[in-house]
RNA sequence: UCUCGCUUAGCUCAGUUGGUUAGAGCAUCUGACUGUUAAUCAGAGGGUCGCUGGUUCAAGUCCAGCAGCGAGAGCCA
């Protein structure tokens, strides 16, 4: 039986016999493997004795190769590590041509690894990213199962293209050069797989409600479509999306729910990634001092981290936020693209930056948006003007969080709908829950890998999610 | 989709006002050394300068088109 690396290093007694498997990263002196198995950033140390060793053996042991080494947990000798496992008997299980592959020990760019993303989880950055991020998944069943929350599972194949969250991915099993046609030469999607036009969900949102005004409290975690053309470092076609929705909640329980789930997901990853966590704030630090004074960031990971999970949140309404807009400095200066006016405008990104980044320097929750600009199903509030909507801004991410209460109100929805161009009779068994036993409810939806980005300090959404689908790339 | 930038060895990059045979570090290979931690020392191999076309006596270098990648913007999570 062979013992994981992490294990060995946490408990592992000096004097014992064990047998490790793993991938070497580095075979320094002839002499000394950096053994690698995937369960920890740490390396196993294995010492090898060339004098009593094949020549034939020793050449095989190369960067990449997976080895299955026998021996003896020593106290090592050298600085680096506290134990060092002495080899009894080293068995190569697969080779790894040198030559050829092309993951050196050698510092790589984070442009190459992505090209390389089905080699990249051998790396030490990559595997940190992607050991947190399964703890950080961990992290939120954790928190809603503890609420007493239902995890529903949405469906990922839709007929309802009424969300309007975005762009949609076509479903189909037709011939696409030559798809059956009705006389009027449109194509006859009742011959379609489903009878209908289908699409990959957007969002899971409006299941979420209905099961919500039965069950009280779910939350969906699953993969989510967007067909946009946007070419940035924090979209995907494809990402990972968590939606809990509840019955009998209003607007400021949603925010509450939400920085509770934002700060519980933070501490779990600093409680259960450390190591990841201090590898990655050391890199992250080794790569702010190749930046410009200006451009550094002003905490260092792991302490940006904890001041997100010690400090409430800055709340404010959309209206709060023009005033402070308005009166900024970069504003009065015409540093802005896009000047504040006024109420109405949407915010843009370098507004969002300068409230979080230069004004309150900590996540911002702002809340009341002019109902135009959002979306219909989200409650109007009692000046008619704005609705019960919420956005969670990090600083370097932007939106993490985007959240509402929902309009209960059957007669203002359907106005609502009619003034958003969307069809009813579509929409009917969405309504059904405005005509029976409608309540106050409100959700969320959380891009998951803008929190994994935020944990990791990874900068590119592309180098969080294991293989990145976005416009013009799907490779492995 | 828009704006800007980049594309030279396996990787990361340098390459002057256009001018002989395109360089460095790392990696790889060979040898030496053998308690290393990005080991060290000596040597070697490795290039259709993204693609297509143009200007010129002469193009890695200038121009145009295309492609890919990146940064920012829009859309959003």
């Amino acid at each position: 039986m062979s013992l994981e690396i992490r294990a060995i290093l946490a408990t592992g007694a000096v004097g014992s016999e064990i047998e490790v498997k793993g991938w070497v990263r580095t075979f320094r002196n002839n002499q000394f493997i950096s053994l690698n198995d995937g369960s920890t950033i740490h390396n196993l140390q294995i010492v090898v004795d060339f004098n009593q060793t094949d020549e034939a053996l020793l050449k095989r042991i190369t960067t990449g190769a997976a080895i299955s080494v026998s021996g003896v947990l020593n106290e090592s000798q050298g600085s680096g590590q506290k134990v060092e496992l002495v080899a009894q008997r080293i068995l190569v299980l697969g080779d790894s041509d040198p030559e050829k592959y092309p993951i050196q020990p050698k510092k790589h760019s984070l442009e190459f690894l992505r090209e390389n993303a089905h080699l990249r989880f051998r790396t030490q950055l990559f595997s940190a990213v992607f050991r947190v991020r399964h703890h950080l998944a961990m992290a939120i069943h954790k928190y809603f199962d503890e609420k007493g929350f239902f995890y529903l599972h949405a469906p990922i194949i839709t007929a309802s293209d009424a969300e309007g969250a975005g762009e949609m991915f076509q479903v189909t099993n037709l011939d696409v050069n030559k798809p059956p046609r009705g006389e009027d030469g449109q194509i006859n999607y009742q011959e379609d797989f489903f009878g209908k036009k289908a699409s990959l969900s957007v969002s899971g949102q409006l299941q979420g409600e209905l099961a919500a005004m039965g069950l009280g409290k779910v939350y969906t975690f699953g993969p989510t479509f967007r067909a946009e053309n946007s070419n940035t470092a924090r979209h995907l076609a494809e990402f990972w999306m968590i939606e809990p929705e509840v019955a009998f909640m209003d607007i400021h329980g949603d925010m509450d729910l939400a920085e509770g789930l934002l700060k519980f997901c933070i501490q779990y990853a600093l409680d259960h990634c450390a190591d990841d966590l201090q590898f990655l704030h050391e890199r992250l630090e080794q790569e702010e001092k190749q930046k410009p004074q200006q451009e550094r960031s002003p905490m260092p990971l792991i302490d940006k981290l904890k001041f997100c999970v010690e400090n409430e949140y800055q709340r404010l309404t959309y209206t709060e936020a023009i005033e402070i807009l308005k009166n900024c400095p970069p504003n009065k200066k015409g540093k802005f693209q896009f000047p504040i006016t006024g109420f109405g405008a949407d915010l843009q990104s370098e507004h969002e930056r300068y409230l979080v980044e230069k004004h309150f320097q900590k996540p911002v929750i702002l809340i009341d948006y002019p109902k135009e600009i959002k979306a219909f199903y989200m409650r109007v509030n009692e000046d008619d003007k704005t609705v019960a909507a919420m956005d969670i801004l990090f600083p370097g991410i932007g939106e993490m969080v985007g959240g509402s209460q929902r309009e209960e109100r059957l007669d203002v929805l359907i106005k609502k709908m009619e003034e958003f161009d969307i069809p009813q009779h579509e929409m009917d068994w969405y309504l059904d829950t405005r005509r029976f036993g409608t309540n106050p409810h409100a959700g969320f939806g959380l891009g998951f890998e803008r929190l994994v980005m935020f944990v990791t300090g990874m900068s590119n959404i592309r180098d969080v999610i294991p293989f990145a689908r976005s416009p013009r790339n799907c490779e492995f």
